[in-house]
DNA sequence: TTTGGTATATTGCATTACAAGGTAGCGTGT
DNA sequence: ACACGCTACCTTGTAATGCAATATACCAAA
């Protein structure tokens, strides 16, 4: 897959997935990575960006298959970050089109 | 418009219009950029690149509102890498979106 | 000559994905 | 106890790419 289509978007990605619901950082790379293969080492750096801007709040959960698990959850502000994104990302892919079929919708 | 959205992107963008006719540089980036944001020192390298990397052949033309026009014109290699390029592009997109709609249509 | 538009091109910087490597907890088998 | 594998966390260095800034050059109008 092209590397460079994924900047950006992963936190796009990873942002609406915890729209959904609290998450592991393993369990969001493994989620994410099923659809557009990703590893831990884009994971793990980006969750801990995305935290120091607050789109989140973290606690720790223990686990009987390992050590502890820290969750994430999106803040308000990663509620508006999460909106802004899919919304820029939705005109973008449309802008995008616009190329691809040869027809301008303008 | 986020940056990081673009990467790669781009390159898919310019072979796309090519291969509706041949153009030259300062135009792609006056089209593309209409519709996505980018300038002229996105453009440039990426011809260059391309070109090297033999995904066009290049003739130069006469201008009478400034100095010659460098046309660019799709090799084989660069109708294939469009066409590989435009299907990865849906494909992702369509990953993308399974995360965004919040139901996986695995 | 100066200004402004067209047109090409380069340099250095910032961002981000990722392979590689490291740390650590837990259960199973020997 | 010990080794192994799985889960789970994290960091470092490298590569790719967009872009502001800058430079060059041609032409026309003031």
């Amino acid at each position: 897959m092209n590397t460079q289509f994924k900047k950006g978007v992963v936190e796009l990605c990873v942002l609406s997935l915890l729209k959904q619901g609290d998450k592991y950082g393993y369990e969001l790379a493994d989620t994410v990575g099923k659809e557009i293969d990703i590893s831990e080492g884009t994971i793990y750096p980006l969750l801990k960006r995305l935290r120091a801007e607050g789109y989140f709040e973290v606690y720790l959960k223990e686990s009987n298959s390992g050590p502890a698990r820290k969750y994430y959850r999106l803040t308000q502000k990663g509620l508006d970050t999460q909106d802004l994104l899919e919304h820029e990302w939705i005109d973008f892919t449309k802008s995008v089109s616009t190329f691809l079929g040869g027809e301008n919708g303008d």
